[in-house]
RNA sequence: UCCUCGGUAGCUCAGCUGGUUAGAGCACUUGACUGUUAAUCAGGGGGUCGUUGGUUCGAGCCCAACCCGGGGAGCCA
């Protein structure tokens, strides 16, 4: 049968069975050969036994390099130790297509000639779980709205006005007029939700931001669920639950993938418990030390955290020492240099990483400290804030000048508007932001005229105020973020196929 | 736009205060090893040291400008 697959080997223990893909690796020993076939669905390893095969075989599986495509025959036998559980014993073997010095060995490589090998890259373990984890938050994310009765519907991509200034907007030509590339489907999603009530738009996003960070874009996926009579409260309640049902649903699917990756899961898990929902005025005094949380204050958190960082870089340079000074001695086996060498390797990328966190706390720490009410958080003080929690945290009542012209103004305290910010943990921010939009139109009209926008271009928009105006809220999620934190990833660039970004277009 | 770190073999890097023919590991290749899981052993080929200009008897190393990349600020999901 040809249309086995690797995942489904386990229902074929004992049975003879094709499969057909790709050579991840090869191992070879005096009459034997190891393959790594990897066919989409996942690895196996392939014993190839010089005696009991062909001598055409056995010359193949020896000639075959990696990435070349193959057809292999074998037996399904069960193997703890191997990757999958299973191995197979072969029988027959057809090279397909014969691969030549593919760039990507089992080395590791630097980031620059990884992405522009992206298209080949995706064929590596860790992307492959990667993007079976992204798939998953993608089906989860339409389990959960369908499951509550929202309906998708997609915003525009092209817009013809400006929104929120054109320096954020990538600028194309529409048929002799300029139009940009949407940055966010929030005022279609409301005219939407004002139809069908509940709704929720998934979409690619575009911000020419000229911004070089782990977490930043320039083509990005986003999910912005509207809501009709829904307010502040209902959104967080509905945020909460989305964001729960979204991280389960990875726990529960993806243990291979998220072990292949090494993630740890207990900050995971912790996604059950609630998420302390924190007003923005709180916040600011959790960041500059002023409030505690459960005994634990972020500023003496921080430091803290600097005391252990510098202890760590003097510890990675002592072993560093310690074993290139073993190495100096003559008499040491080569296969022991190579692993004391591959150590120092690993230690010297930790000490950059401890080193680079060793000149960013002190930043971090005089941000917190000079940070005045009244202004948006920046991205350390979001580190910083979260750092005291194992939890999502939703930052709500913000200063009304930080927030968009649609966000509701609160009716006891006119100073803050009623947006929410959710927080993740464990240093990645913001993945969600969201809020009560504004129901008045002489109040919307008031902001837009502030905000300095053009008048014309909201006539549409401030339609929805005029004709049967109601509460409403939504929220827009950044998909890469979100896959970003559940993966404990360095950088958004690997939970995308083909990142888009600053300086970055081929592949 | 600004700050910061970097660019040496196909890949990842070393190259001490400037000094003869620029090194290692991996990959590739030849051979040895009956089960390996990036840690076996022996041999082999492979480099305009990002670009341009300068300092010097002499530059991979020093200086300047530029190009490319990493991280961060601003901005944000």
């Amino acid at each position: 049968m040809l249309d086995m697959t690797i995942e489904r080997l386990s229902a074929a223990v004992g049975e003879k069975v094709t499969l057909q893909g790709w050579v991840m690796g090869k191992r070879t020993g005096k009459g034997l050969v190891f393959l790594i076939v990897r066919d989409g669905s996942g690895l196996c390893q392939c014993i190839v036994d010089e005696s009991k095969v062909d001598n055409a075989i056995f010359e193949d599986a020896k000639r075959i390099s990696q990435e070349s495509s193959l057809r292999i025959t074998g037996q399904v036998v069960a193997d703890e130790r191997q990757v999958g559980g299973y191995e197979l014993h072969v029988s027959g073997l057809e090279i397909v297509s014969l691969s030549q010095d593919f760039p990507i060995t089992p080395k590791e490589h630097g980031v620059d000639f990884l992405m522009d090998h992206r298209h080949l890259w995706l064929r590596s373990k860790r992307q492959w779980a990667i993007m079976r984890i992204r798939n998953t938050i993608i089906m989860a994310i339409h389990e959960f709205f369908q499951g509550e009765g929202f309906i998708q519907t997609d915003a525009p991509i092209f817009t013809g006005n400006a929104v929120e200034g054109t320096s954020t907007l990538f600028e194309t030509d529409f048929y002799g007029e300029p139009a940009y590339l949407s940055q966010s489907g929030q005022l279609y999603g409301e005219a939407m939700a004002m139809a069908f009530g509940k709704i929720y738009t998934f979409g690619p996003t575009f911000r020419a931001e000229k911004s070089k960070t782990r977490r930043h874009l320039s083509e990005f996926w986003m999910i912005e669920p509207e809501m009709a009579f829904h307010n502040l409260d209902m959104n967080m309640d509905t945020i909460e639950r989305f964001l729960r049902f979204v991280v389960l649903k990875v726990l529960d699917k993806n243990t291979l993938e998220l072990d292949m990756i090494g993630r740890d899961t207990t900050v995971l898990k912790q996604i059950t418990e609630p998420f302390p929902r924190i007003t923005y005025e709180d916040a600011v005094k959790i960041l500059k030390g002023e409030l505690e949380v459960d005994g634990k204050n972020a500023i003496k958190t921080l430091e803290a955290d600097l005391v252990e960082v510098q202890a760590r870089i003097a510890a990675i340079q002592a072993e560093i020492a310690e074993r290139e000074a073993k190495i100096a001695v003559p008499g040491m086996k080569k296969g022991e240099i190579g692993f004391h060498q591959s150590k120092i390797q690993q230690l010297k990328e930790e000490l950059s990483e401890q080193e680079e966190a060793g000149r960013n706390i002190p930043m971090w720490l005089k941000s917190a400290r000079d940070f005045r009410m009244g202004n948006d958080f920046g991205g350390s003080d979001e580190t910083v804030l979260t750092r005291l929690f194992n939890t999502p945290i939703m930052v709500y009542n913000w200063p009304h000048e930080v927030k968009a012209f649609y966000m509701k103004r609160d009716e006891q305290d006119a100073r803050w508007a009623k947006g929410v910010d959710v927080l993740a943990p464990e240093g990645y921010g913001e993945i969600v932001g969201g809020g009560e939009r504004e129901t008045q139109l002489d109040l919307l009209i008031e902001k837009i005229h502030e905000h300095e926008l053009p008048m014309e271009a909201f006539e549409w928009y401030l339609d929805l105020r005029r004709f049967g105006s109601v509460p409403h809220a939504g929220f827009g999620l950044g998909l890469e973020r979100l896959i970003a934190w559940t993966c404990k990833l360095p950088h958004v660039r690997e939970t995308i196929p083909f990142p888009r970004m600053y300086g970055r277009i081929a592949p």
